[in-house]
DNA sequence: ACTACCGGGACCTCCCGTTACT
DNA sequence: AGTAACGGGAGGTCCCGGTAGT
């Protein structure tokens, strides 16, 4: 019963994942040991190895499932009406915030720094954001020429797209390291010096 | 050998840090064995173990010399006037370009994640950063009133600081992941976004 | 690999132990690495950790097959009959001669002096021999009260136990040593200084 | 000056020589290095390297102060009178107990075992103590025949002297080994087993 | 003569992935 | 398909002893 089968096989390839984000949320992905997922998963070793070949493999499978979660978030978003730059970040910053294993997205994108393929895998997962905002954004430059200068409305989204951005990452990297930080003053904060509506402000 | 001097210690120290950071640029902290470091440098385990306990205490000296470089580079800049929020942004992103061997930047990010003592250097280094770039902040918006829509000043800075901090880390991680990113486009654009004075759009 | 029965686990173990006894015969706890032992035992690495967590574990496991191995030797040879002091000497000592190596058991002794472990492990055996003796020593005091000078049975056995338990690291210390050391001619002489019976004296 | 430079030698070699041992006593020879030893004794590497070709010569060095120590404590004390085997054995373990480092006496005993020059080094104490012993037996073994059963006395004395050497590592490796291991009652348990005077028995 | 830094060789341990068996 | 024991290769660290310099 091949169709069984696949949908079991998912099944355990999502329960390993799983397992093995844990860790590397607790522990750091160099740090976990496959014993360590092993363990965590509730398998054995010859089971994982069926599915993935190797602890490589496994990181793509995690930064993959995590790098993938918010792609459409904003398309479905940004349907009814104009975003501005400051409610795009928002949004952005909220779908990561509620979605996101923040440590284990670092790694990955340190991980990136000096594994190729896993570099790709981010390459593209920031790609299609990019695009994503670029789209977002060009309906809200056309609808007042004003808002960009003057500029050509696609340009200027292109243009401004990688430092709306740029954001995320930034809202990611203080919200896992500094002790302090406040998540919603930052939100809030975003319409104070990105471009933003009226309404973007956040009452009271 | 006699006791050496001081200076030739730190030049020691000098040396081994920055034999590990160049491997740790090209293979990463994590994969880089001491035997690497050891050979980068030219100096044996025993030398190097004189200087450092171990590995740990390499990547936090790392981590030091790079988290530290651009402390203090704001303040002098802003001396002899006030500067947007653009203009701060830029000149953060220009010294970290200039200066900042950005993958092992991240990889310091990550590793803070689960490393308790590197994530407080990172956290002090991430605050000092914070701390200037509020009192850049501070003299631009009482400048006029009508930049920060009347609201006080130091409140708006401590409020705004952390967004414009966040586009640093969000430059370098796309400066390093992406293959495509225009690091002057980006810096360009930065005014096309974030709250600017006339004189910081790039001219033409 | 499926689940090892216990038996075969158990035969693991103990090969592994004699490979380190034998290691630690000719070289010495100290001196033997896990290389050597791995060598010498025709595993690897891994199968050795899989079974002793590391090096300090395997001297408990060849220490303890060492000392437990003439515990029991006395009460079953003082069964049928009262044993005078030199008569328990004997067998203690001709059971070491045939049984224990020796060296390692001066090594393990050694060892104790700065490993809590193997203290307890030696405490234990020592404590355990005492015991017996004393078991042994009170039938052959009552028998005759003018052996041990009319003093109760119990409190002379108690007393002399440790004199008598005194002999058996006195003979393996020179039979390590000395390259002159006569074994047949120390057991004879036993009877010569050591209280005896009539009848323990060798003949001739 | 060579008289007062041999004087100064000598007085460095015993410092160094007694850093080494605190520190066997402590920690044991094997886990002893010998930056534990160049702290121990103040001096430097150098220093020490100076005196001493290595850390083996260091263990010689010790071996060597700790085993002249008893020998030749007996033929003084022997000369007035003829000694009993337990006046003997009592005699040198009260030696030991006093002047002795039992755990280093057990190391060194241990190496011994490995290391040929400290089996020659122990061999040649071991000898010498039984050769005092010898000597002592053979007046009291001549003072009234009966005593030794009719035997030639110096025949007599030579095979009893191994078996009440035997007592002293006997001793030791109580002493250092049990927690409860009461010396005085050794002591006074000896005449209890072992050939005595009357007026050996303690009194009381 | 003495300092204290350095060279380099192991040593123990760990960890990945395979393989023999269920 | 799945188990769990195993093979074997480094990795980080330590430690001994030599030696350049005062």
């Amino acid at each position: 019963m091949p169709k069984i089968t696949d949908a079991r096989r998912e099944e355990r390839r999502a329960l390993i994942v799983e397992a093995a984000l844990r860790r590397f949320m607790s522990h750091g992905y160099q740090r976990t040991t496959m014993a360590d997922i092993i363990e965590e998963s509730g398998l054995s070793a010859g089971a994982i190895y069926g599915y993935f070949p190797g602890k490589a493999e496994l990181v793509y499978a995690v930064a993959t499932r995590i790098l993938s979660a918010r792609r459409t978030e904003l398309a479905i978003a940004g349907r009814d009406r104009a975003l501005s730059p400051a409610a795009i970040v928002t949004l952005l910053i909220d779908g990561v915030r509620r979605e996101a294993p923040m440590p284990v997205l670092m790694q990955v994108w340190a991980e990136a720094t000096v594994d190729e393929n896993l570099r790709a895998l981010a390459e593209t997962a920031v790609s299609e954001v990019r695009g994503a905002i670029i789209a977002a954004l060009i309906p809200w430059a056309e609808e007042d020429r004003r808002r960009t200068g003057g500029v050509d409305p696609a340009a200027w989204a292109r243009a401004a797209a990688p430092v709306i951005t740029a954001l995320v990452p930034g809202f990611v990297l203080q919200r896992t390291l500094l002790s302090d930080f406040d998540e919603q003053a930052f939100l809030r904060a975003i319409a104070l010096v990105v471009a933003a509506d009226v309404d973007d402000r956040p009452t009271g």
